[in-house]
DNA sequence: TACTTTACTGACTTGAAAGTCAGTAAACAG
DNA sequence: CTGTTTACTGACTTTCAAGTCAGTAAAGTA
């Protein structure tokens, strides 16, 4: 009686976005994977006939959730030519101030939680997404501090510096933005405009 | 024949301390009571006399955790008496690259993990951490923005941006550190040195 | 010593969710 | 149309931990 289409190849993805509202939502240990399944529009057994454990399926939504965020901060910083400064106020700034709200933020909750119990996982995160930012950022430092554009080679060796309130801003909408709201872009700013201030030779730039 | 003491007074804080340990090592849903028990030399029964639920325990060992170290901060700033640049060079950078190695890391994981599901806990931890921490921060910079010592007042509105790297440092700690180390105190200093440099007035202090 | 109070114990109950699998029917081959 | 494969189902099993409570004995009282 029940009209259940069969459609492999359309089924995982399917259970991974499903699942990825859920993690979301409730967290590992509070997602249920009956939960999972019926907001899928599937049965509880397929998802385990596509996914072996929750683990596994966890893991994949963590992947198909981030990867296409780098690709497309890689790809944003590579596209740009002008100026660092340029770059900092304008797409990073936009970018920056976009993530907090995006579905990102969540990743960044369930992997703090969730990375001390799945080392592999946490591995690949960071090389596939820590390492890869934090490479694309020097890149971008290190041809400013070439260019003659910044001195010091303070940002090109601690690129992580640049993303410090992009943290804080992730785990305050999390957390804390129903309390009290955080003016992301104002914090932001402030943030890019101290960068420049402390290591900017020429102050031509908008 | 087991001869158990009768401990009114000491046993919630023995009990407070086992599950800060088993909730650090293995995160709120990980930990088991009858573990808990175990560790503090106690019947699983006793656990529940003193906290009603698990999730009351939990409230109570982030409480205890936390509150001595916002006091220590506090008192921190508040016993400083020379410049801006001397506290954050000297008192800051200590105690901000020992948090990442203490046991406070553990509550930030907690915290995040956790906060979405217990609004009071969060609330209660804005309250008490969050804006007690923004608000002495505030007053340093306030004071070295009327002396003179640094120009503008971004930093007095903005107090955040100088903890982003801490926070940093403390999730690279728990994730990622064994696969690769970060060196907090390298990152701090360049931290505080981009702040100062971006805002210092007269670079006479060390 | 006998009696009362209550800190403390641990076997038990209860509920819940991950994971299983025998069965069903949709697609497709011939 | 018939037979075969396999995507899909959902009731069932298994495991496991939070929370309970009847009972025990340590301390206090007289």
């Amino acid at each position: 009686m029940p009209r259940n289409q069969r459609r492999k190849e359309d089924r995982p993805d399917e259970i991974v976005a499903a699942a990825f509202t859920e993690f979301a939502d409730r967290g590992y240990a509070d997602t249920k994977l009956d939960r999972v399944a019926k907001r899928a529009g599937v049965s509880k057994g397929l998802v385990f006939l596509y996914f072996k454990t929750k683990e596994q399926l966890f893991k994949a939504v963590v992947r198909a959730v981030v990867v296409p965020r780098i690709d497309a901060f890689e790809a944003a910083i590579a596209a740009h030519e002008g100026s660092l400064a340029s770059f900092l106020r304008g797409p990073f700034v936009e970018f920056a101030a976009a993530l907090p709200e995006s579905p990102a933020r969540h990743v960044v909750r369930l992997i703090v939680a969730e990375g001390p119990k799945h080392p592999d996982l946490t591995r690949w995160y960071h090389d596939n997404v820590i390492s890869r930012v934090t490479a694309a950022l020097a890149g971008l430092f290190q041809r400013a501090e070439d260019s003659g554009e910044i001195k010091a080679a303070t940002l090109s060796q601690q690129p992580l510096l640049l993303i410090g309130p992009v943290v804080i801003g992730m785990i305050w909408k999390l957390l804390f933005d129903s309390h009290k709201p955080l003016d992301t872009r104002a914090f932001l700013n402030a943030h890019v405009d101290m960068m420049l201030g402390a290591f900017a030779i020429s102050r031509s730039d908008a």
